[in-house]
DNA sequence: ACCTTATTCTATCGGAT
DNA sequence: ATCCGGTAGAATAAGGT
């Protein structure tokens, strides 16, 4: 049975032409894509031009300073707050609290009121003063929430940003919701970074539907030239065990037998989602901890037929390669 | 935009624990 | 009574025309 390659949008199906990796290539390329990377020295980051994962943020450091160069005050601080990719003005914008009180909470005066009233608007008008910038606000603010509703880290956040920007710089967004996009950026910089999340799950906290993300994460990949490996399945065990609460064995038994069938090309084609959910079945069997087939579907969203289906070639799979 | 192909899902049922 | 394993047909995903 010979199956050729399939690049899924969705959880992404293994490949079957696992092409071996050059290893001249190791330092100057990304290790997601292959891509060259970037070095911006502005920014401080190096990110893969191919796929725009990030590599290394804040090389400089911009947070505050710990020792002093004012020797009367004691004030560490040199200039002002962190730059993040992740705010649209990259942090650096001024911002007017919205309380009419000073610095110790004290009520001002109504001419002060006023002053800041007007200052609040006018601040306004320059923070937002293009439909782009509002835009990316609003965006940012998006991905955040999102990505913080599925435990997703810091990098993969960033990362997020820097596709949302890249894809707003190649005008990809007139025509289609800024939801949409966020929520495909957010899915293929998980993708990127290790920590994958099924679609479904990416739809599930987004305020668009599975389709219009999936039309989104599409384009944007195909415009931008992502070129994303499907998920290992290896990277849902850890999501996956801790909401089945299966033992340490278990989980450690799990990735074993995905490592054995790696070895014998069973991953192609299938759903990664599928193999994860039928690696812990198939452990938690080995272990003789209860786990029903409908509990798993339950919690992973795969279906107990597909379960079924991949733990038998798992462990057969798995058992021959033990014995040897 | 439609068609093709492989995979997964829903629904269902007999048999086992 | 519930779980397991198998099957059929619908649905879905991805690539190509």
């Amino acid at each position: 049975m010979t199956r050729t390659t399939v690049h899924t949008a969705d959880e992404g199906s293994t490949r079957n032409d696992a092409t071996a990796l050059e290893p001249e290539r190791q330092r100057s390329a990304c290790p997601e894509c292959e891509g060259r990377i970037r070095h911006d020295e502005e920014r401080g980051e190096r990110t893969c031009q191919e796929c725009g994962l990030v590599l290394d943020t804040d090389e400089i450091d911009y947070g505050p300073e710990w020792r002093t160069f004012d020797d009367e005050t004691e004030d560490r601080r040199r200039v002002g707050a962190p730059v993040t990719a992740r705010r649209h003005d990259k942090g650096l914008s001024t911002t007017i609290g919205w309380r009419d009180e000073d610095a110790h909470g004290n009520r001002l005066s109504s001419r002060k009121r006023d002053q800041l009233r007007r200052l609040r608007t006018w601040n306004e008008r320059f923070t937002s003063k293009n439909a782009k910038e509002r835009n990316l606000k609003q965006a940012f603010g998006e991905l955040e929430r999102m990505a913080s509703a599925l435990g997703l880290p810091e990098p993969c956040r960033e990362t997020a940003g820097v596709l949302y920007r890249r894809a707003v710089d190649e005008d990809l967004l007139p025509g289609r919701s800024i939801e949409a996009m966020t929520t495909a950026c957010l899915y293929a910089a998980a993708r990127q970074h290790g920590t994958p999340r099924t679609l479904v799950a990416l739809a599930s906290v987004s305020r668009v539907e599975k389709l219009p993300v999936q039309r989104a994460y599409r384009y944007l990949s195909s415009e931008l030239g992502l070129e994303i490996e499907p998920a290992d399945p290896i990277h849902y065990l850890p999501q996956y065990a801790s909401r089945l609460e299966v033992s340490d064995d278990a989980e450690r038994l799990a990735r074993e037998i995905l490592e054995a069938a790696k070895a014998r090309d069973l991953h192609s084609g299938r759903s990664p989602a599928g193999l994860a959910a039928a690696a812990i079945y198939g452990a938690a069997r080995l272990t003789n901890e209860r786990l029903t087939q409908k509990t798993i579907g339950e919690e992973t969203g795969v279906s107990s037929v597909t379960v079924r289906n991949r733990y038998r070639e798992l462990l057969k799979a798995y058992d021959e390669a033990g014995s040897r």
